[in-house]
DNA sequence: TAGGCCATCTGGTCCT
DNA sequence: AGGACCAGATGGCCTA
Protein backbone atom coordinates (compact mmCIF):
# COMPACT_ATOMS: atom_id res chain seq x y z
CA UNK A 1 0.00 0.00 0.00
CA UNK A 2 1.87 3.05 -1.08
CA UNK A 3 -0.23 6.05 -0.49
CA UNK A 4 -4.07 6.52 -0.09
CA UNK A 5 -5.31 8.86 -2.65
CA UNK A 6 -8.54 8.85 -1.29
CA UNK A 7 -10.61 10.98 0.60
CA UNK A 8 -9.02 13.49 2.99
CA UNK A 9 -10.08 12.15 6.40
CA UNK A 10 -11.51 8.26 5.44
CA UNK A 11 -8.87 5.46 4.38
CA UNK A 12 -10.22 3.84 1.32
CA UNK A 13 -11.29 0.22 1.96
CA UNK A 14 -10.21 -0.29 -1.80
CA UNK A 15 -6.56 0.29 -2.05
CA UNK A 16 -5.31 2.54 -5.00
CA UNK A 17 -3.41 -0.57 -6.71
CA UNK A 18 -4.89 -0.33 -9.76
CA UNK A 19 -5.78 -4.77 -10.08
CA UNK A 20 -6.08 -5.68 -13.04
CA UNK A 21 -7.98 -8.67 -13.47
CA UNK A 22 -5.03 -11.01 -15.56
CA UNK A 23 -2.87 -12.03 -13.48
CA UNK A 24 0.76 -11.10 -13.27
CA UNK A 25 0.15 -7.75 -14.06
CA UNK A 26 -0.20 -6.60 -10.56
CA UNK A 27 2.20 -6.29 -8.06
CA UNK A 28 2.40 -3.77 -4.85
CA UNK A 29 6.02 -2.42 -4.70
CA UNK A 30 6.63 -4.69 -1.46
CA UNK A 31 5.67 -7.79 -2.96
CA UNK A 32 7.46 -7.45 -5.82
CA UNK A 33 10.48 -6.65 -3.96
CA UNK A 34 9.85 -9.92 -1.38
CA UNK A 35 9.15 -11.52 -4.66
CA UNK A 36 12.35 -11.05 -6.28
CA UNK A 37 14.61 -10.99 -3.09
CA UNK A 38 12.87 -14.91 -2.73
CA UNK A 39 13.62 -15.47 -6.56
CA UNK A 40 17.31 -14.14 -5.76
CA UNK A 41 17.35 -16.22 -2.90
CA UNK A 42 16.36 -19.54 -4.34
CA UNK A 43 18.12 -18.77 -7.13
CA UNK A 44 21.55 -18.73 -4.99
CA UNK A 45 20.71 -21.77 -2.70
CA UNK A 46 19.84 -23.98 -5.37
CA UNK A 47 16.92 -25.53 -4.12
CA UNK A 48 14.81 -26.68 -1.27
CA UNK A 49 12.39 -23.83 -0.70
CA UNK A 50 10.26 -24.35 -3.15
CA UNK A 51 9.69 -27.52 -2.18
CA UNK A 52 8.25 -25.90 1.27
CA UNK A 53 6.55 -23.47 -0.44
CA UNK A 54 3.43 -24.74 -1.63
CA UNK A 55 3.29 -28.45 -0.09
CA UNK A 56 3.32 -27.60 3.57
CA UNK A 57 5.09 -30.79 5.27
CA UNK A 58 3.97 -32.99 1.97
CA UNK A 59 6.40 -35.01 0.16
CA UNK A 60 5.07 -34.08 -3.01
CA UNK A 61 6.95 -35.45 -6.47
CA UNK A 62 9.39 -33.69 -7.13
CA UNK A 63 8.16 -33.00 -10.63
CA UNK A 64 9.13 -29.25 -10.05
CA UNK A 65 6.74 -27.17 -11.11
CA UNK A 66 8.31 -24.42 -13.72
CA UNK A 67 8.92 -21.71 -11.37
CA UNK A 68 6.66 -19.46 -13.44
CA UNK A 69 4.04 -21.30 -13.40
CA UNK A 70 4.34 -21.28 -9.14
CA UNK A 71 4.22 -17.49 -9.72
CA UNK A 72 1.89 -17.18 -12.22
CA UNK A 73 -0.65 -19.47 -10.22
CA UNK A 74 0.43 -17.22 -6.76
CA UNK A 75 -0.29 -14.10 -8.27
CA UNK A 76 -3.48 -15.42 -9.66
CA UNK A 77 -4.55 -16.72 -6.17
CA UNK A 78 -3.60 -13.25 -5.12
CA UNK A 79 -5.54 -11.00 -7.34
CA UNK A 80 -8.85 -13.29 -6.57
CA UNK A 81 -8.05 -13.24 -2.73
CA UNK A 82 -7.49 -9.29 -3.68
CA UNK A 83 -10.49 -9.27 -5.21
CA UNK A 84 -12.57 -11.28 -2.76
CA UNK A 85 -11.28 -8.92 0.14
CA UNK A 86 -12.07 -5.88 -2.53
CA UNK A 87 -15.68 -7.82 -2.41
CA UNK A 88 -16.13 -7.59 0.91
CA UNK A 89 -14.82 -4.13 1.68
CA UNK A 90 -17.62 -2.94 -1.34
CA UNK A 91 -20.47 -4.70 1.15
CA UNK A 92 -18.82 -2.90 4.43
CA UNK A 93 -18.63 -0.18 2.84
CA UNK A 94 -22.75 -0.49 1.90
CA UNK A 95 -23.11 -1.23 5.07
CA UNK A 96 -21.77 2.01 6.40
CA UNK A 97 -24.02 3.74 3.86
CA UNK A 98 -26.96 2.81 5.56
CA UNK A 99 -25.66 3.07 9.48
CA UNK A 100 -27.27 5.73 11.26
CA UNK A 101 -23.91 7.58 11.75
CA UNK A 102 -22.55 10.39 10.45
CA UNK A 103 -21.05 10.68 6.49
CA UNK A 104 -18.56 13.05 5.20
CA UNK A 105 -15.48 13.97 4.55
CA UNK A 106 -14.50 15.64 7.99
CA UNK A 107 -15.39 12.17 9.46
CA UNK A 108 -13.75 9.54 9.79
CA UNK A 109 -14.73 5.99 8.17
CA UNK A 110 -16.06 3.63 10.81
CA UNK A 111 -13.65 1.41 10.99
CA UNK A 112 -14.79 -2.72 10.09
CA UNK A 113 -15.79 -3.95 13.77
CA UNK A 114 -17.19 -1.29 14.90
CA UNK A 115 -19.52 -1.25 11.48
CA UNK A 116 -20.22 -4.35 12.54
CA UNK A 117 -21.08 -3.82 15.71
CA UNK A 118 -22.62 -0.74 15.41
CA UNK A 119 -24.63 -2.80 12.95
CA UNK A 120 -25.91 -5.38 14.99
CA UNK A 121 -27.20 -2.90 17.66
CA UNK A 122 -29.11 -1.13 14.98
CA UNK A 123 -30.77 -3.92 14.23
CA UNK A 124 -31.59 -5.03 17.45
CA UNK A 125 -32.77 -1.41 18.34
CA UNK A 126 -35.16 -0.88 15.02
CA UNK A 127 -36.55 -4.61 15.88
CA UNK A 128 -37.43 -3.48 19.44
CA UNK A 129 -38.69 -0.22 18.64
CA UNK A 130 -41.15 -2.21 15.79
CA UNK A 131 -41.80 -3.78 18.50
CA UNK A 132 -42.93 -1.20 20.71
CA UNK A 133 -44.63 0.77 17.72
CA UNK A 134 -46.75 -2.46 17.50
CA UNK A 135 -47.72 -2.56 21.29
CA UNK A 136 -48.51 1.78 21.49
CA UNK A 137 -50.51 1.19 18.02
CA UNK A 138 -52.50 -1.65 19.23
CA UNK A 139 -52.95 0.03 23.07
CA UNK A 140 -54.73 3.14 20.51
CA UNK A 141 -57.09 0.53 18.53
CA UNK A 142 -57.34 -1.54 21.03
CA UNK A 143 -58.66 0.67 24.04
CA UNK A 144 -60.57 2.52 22.17
CA UNK A 145 -62.58 4.41 24.93
CA UNK A 146 -60.22 6.56 26.12
CA UNK A 147 -59.70 7.49 22.39
CA UNK A 148 -63.20 8.30 21.67
CA UNK A 149 -63.36 10.33 25.03
CA UNK A 150 -60.64 12.31 24.03
CA UNK A 151 -62.21 12.69 20.42
CA UNK A 152 -65.31 13.79 21.62
CA UNK A 153 -63.63 16.53 23.28
CA UNK A 154 -61.40 17.20 20.57
CA UNK A 155 -63.54 17.62 17.60
CA UNK A 156 -60.31 17.99 15.36
CA UNK A 157 -59.11 14.41 16.08
CA UNK A 158 -60.58 11.99 14.15
CA UNK A 159 -60.42 8.26 14.78
CA UNK A 160 -59.09 7.88 11.49
CA UNK A 161 -55.16 9.08 12.36
CA UNK A 162 -55.10 8.59 16.21
CA UNK A 163 -51.56 7.73 16.04
CA UNK A 164 -50.51 10.62 14.16
CA UNK A 165 -51.12 12.43 17.68
CA UNK A 166 -49.93 10.15 19.73
CA UNK A 167 -47.20 11.98 22.01
CA UNK A 168 -43.95 10.73 21.30
CA UNK A 169 -42.93 11.40 24.89
CA UNK A 170 -44.40 7.96 25.97
CA UNK A 171 -42.71 6.64 23.01
CA UNK A 172 -39.26 8.14 24.26
CA UNK A 173 -40.34 6.91 27.77
CA UNK A 174 -40.96 3.17 26.65
CA UNK A 175 -37.77 3.44 24.46
CA UNK A 176 -35.71 4.34 27.17
CA UNK A 177 -37.11 1.98 29.75
CA UNK A 178 -36.93 -0.39 27.66
CA UNK A 179 -33.26 -0.23 27.16
CA UNK A 180 -33.16 0.77 31.07
CA UNK A 181 -32.68 4.42 31.23
CA UNK A 182 -31.44 6.21 34.12
CA UNK A 183 -31.81 10.13 34.05
CA UNK A 184 -28.43 10.30 34.64
CA UNK A 185 -27.91 8.62 31.51
CA UNK A 186 -29.42 11.17 29.19
CA UNK A 187 -27.85 14.15 31.60
CA UNK A 188 -24.78 12.64 30.34
CA UNK A 189 -25.55 12.16 27.35
CA UNK A 190 -24.78 16.11 26.59
CA UNK A 191 -21.89 16.49 28.31
CA UNK A 192 -20.06 13.16 26.75
CA UNK A 193 -21.40 13.47 23.37
CA UNK A 194 -20.42 17.23 23.14
CA UNK A 195 -16.71 16.54 24.63
CA UNK A 196 -15.81 13.50 21.94
CA UNK A 197 -13.59 14.41 19.64
CA UNK A 198 -15.69 14.69 15.97
CA UNK A 199 -12.76 12.57 14.18
CA UNK A 200 -12.48 10.31 16.65
CA UNK A 201 -14.52 7.22 15.37
CA UNK A 202 -15.75 5.13 18.67
CA UNK A 203 -13.88 2.64 19.97
CA UNK A 204 -14.90 -1.62 19.20
CA UNK A 205 -15.39 -1.67 22.61
CA UNK A 206 -17.52 1.53 22.85
CA UNK A 207 -19.83 0.25 20.36
CA UNK A 208 -19.78 -3.42 21.60
CA UNK A 209 -21.53 -1.96 24.52
CA UNK A 210 -22.84 1.42 23.87
CA UNK A 211 -23.60 1.79 20.63
CA UNK A 212 -24.98 4.93 18.62
CA UNK A 213 -27.83 4.75 16.71
CA UNK A 214 -28.59 8.49 16.30
CA UNK A 215 -30.31 7.68 12.96
CA UNK A 216 -32.72 6.08 15.23
CA UNK A 217 -33.45 9.39 16.89
CA UNK A 218 -33.23 11.90 14.10
CA UNK A 219 -36.48 13.31 12.62
CA UNK A 220 -38.97 10.66 12.28
CA UNK A 221 -39.50 10.19 15.51
CA UNK A 222 -38.63 13.78 16.36
CA UNK A 223 -36.90 12.84 19.82
CA UNK A 224 -34.26 14.82 19.35
CA UNK A 225 -35.71 17.46 21.25
CA UNK A 226 -34.36 16.42 25.01
CA UNK A 227 -31.47 14.60 23.89
CA UNK A 228 -28.97 16.33 20.63
CA UNK A 229 -27.28 13.13 19.08
CA UNK A 230 -24.18 14.63 17.12
CA UNK A 231 -23.40 12.96 13.91
CA UNK A 232 -19.89 11.44 14.10
CA UNK A 233 -19.73 11.18 17.86
CA UNK A 234 -20.25 8.47 20.03
CA UNK A 235 -23.64 8.82 21.92
CA UNK A 236 -23.31 7.62 25.91
CA UNK A 237 -27.11 7.95 25.88
CA UNK A 238 -29.55 5.02 26.81
CA UNK A 239 -31.55 5.09 23.61
CA UNK A 240 -28.11 4.12 22.39
CA UNK A 241 -27.52 1.58 24.28
CA UNK A 242 -27.51 -2.03 22.95
CA UNK A 243 -30.98 -3.83 23.70
CA UNK A 244 -31.11 -6.41 26.55
CA UNK A 245 -31.03 -9.61 24.89
CA UNK A 246 -34.35 -10.47 26.65
CA UNK A 247 -36.27 -8.97 23.98
CA UNK A 248 -38.33 -12.14 22.78
CA UNK A 249 -38.27 -11.50 19.04
CA UNK A 250 -34.26 -10.89 19.07
CA UNK A 251 -33.13 -14.11 21.15
CA UNK A 252 -32.08 -15.77 18.12
CA UNK A 253 -29.89 -12.87 16.89
CA UNK A 254 -26.38 -13.12 17.44
CA UNK A 255 -22.98 -12.26 16.14
CA UNK A 256 -21.61 -15.97 16.84
CA UNK A 257 -20.53 -17.74 13.77
C1' DT B 1 6.51 5.74 20.00
C1' DA B 2 2.84 2.48 20.86
C1' DG B 3 -1.35 0.90 19.38
C1' DG B 4 -5.15 0.53 16.13
C1' DC B 5 -6.59 -0.32 11.60
C1' DC B 6 -5.84 -1.83 7.20
C1' DA B 7 -4.29 -4.27 2.74
C1' DT B 8 -1.92 -7.90 1.10
C1' DC B 9 0.31 -12.36 0.83
C1' DT B 10 0.26 -17.04 2.00
C1' DG B 11 -0.79 -21.73 3.32
C1' DG B 12 -4.38 -24.66 4.87
C1' DT B 13 -9.03 -26.50 4.59
C1' DC B 14 -13.38 -27.36 2.61
C1' DC B 15 -16.52 -27.63 -1.19
C1' DT B 16 -18.04 -28.38 -5.97
C1' DA C 1 -8.37 -29.71 -9.73
C1' DG C 2 -9.81 -25.31 -8.97
C1' DG C 3 -12.03 -21.92 -6.35
C1' DA C 4 -13.81 -19.92 -2.02
C1' DC C 5 -13.01 -19.09 2.58
C1' DC C 6 -10.26 -18.46 6.58
C1' DA C 7 -6.63 -17.19 9.74
C1' DG C 8 -1.87 -15.89 10.61
C1' DA C 9 1.96 -12.97 9.37
C1' DT C 10 3.81 -8.76 7.75
C1' DG C 11 4.39 -4.09 6.97
C1' DG C 12 2.44 0.66 6.13
C1' DC C 13 -0.28 4.61 7.69
C1' DC C 14 -2.35 7.34 11.15
C1' DT C 15 -3.43 9.13 15.69
C1' DA C 16 -3.04 9.93 20.64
Amino acid sequence: MDSDSGSVCSRSSSPDLVVDDSAGSFFSNKMFQTYCRENREDNEAGQGRTERCSGGGKTKTRSEPNKDEVQDLRLKVNSRERKRMHDLNQAMDGLREVMPYAHGPSVRKLSKISTLLLARNYILMLSSSLEEMKKLVGDVYGGSAAVQSRTASHPAITPAAPAAHLSLHPLTHSLHSLVGSTPSAALQHHTTSTAAAPHSPPSASFLGFHAPVQGLLKDPLHLTSSYRHFPGMPCPCSLCQPLPTTTSTLHSLSMTK
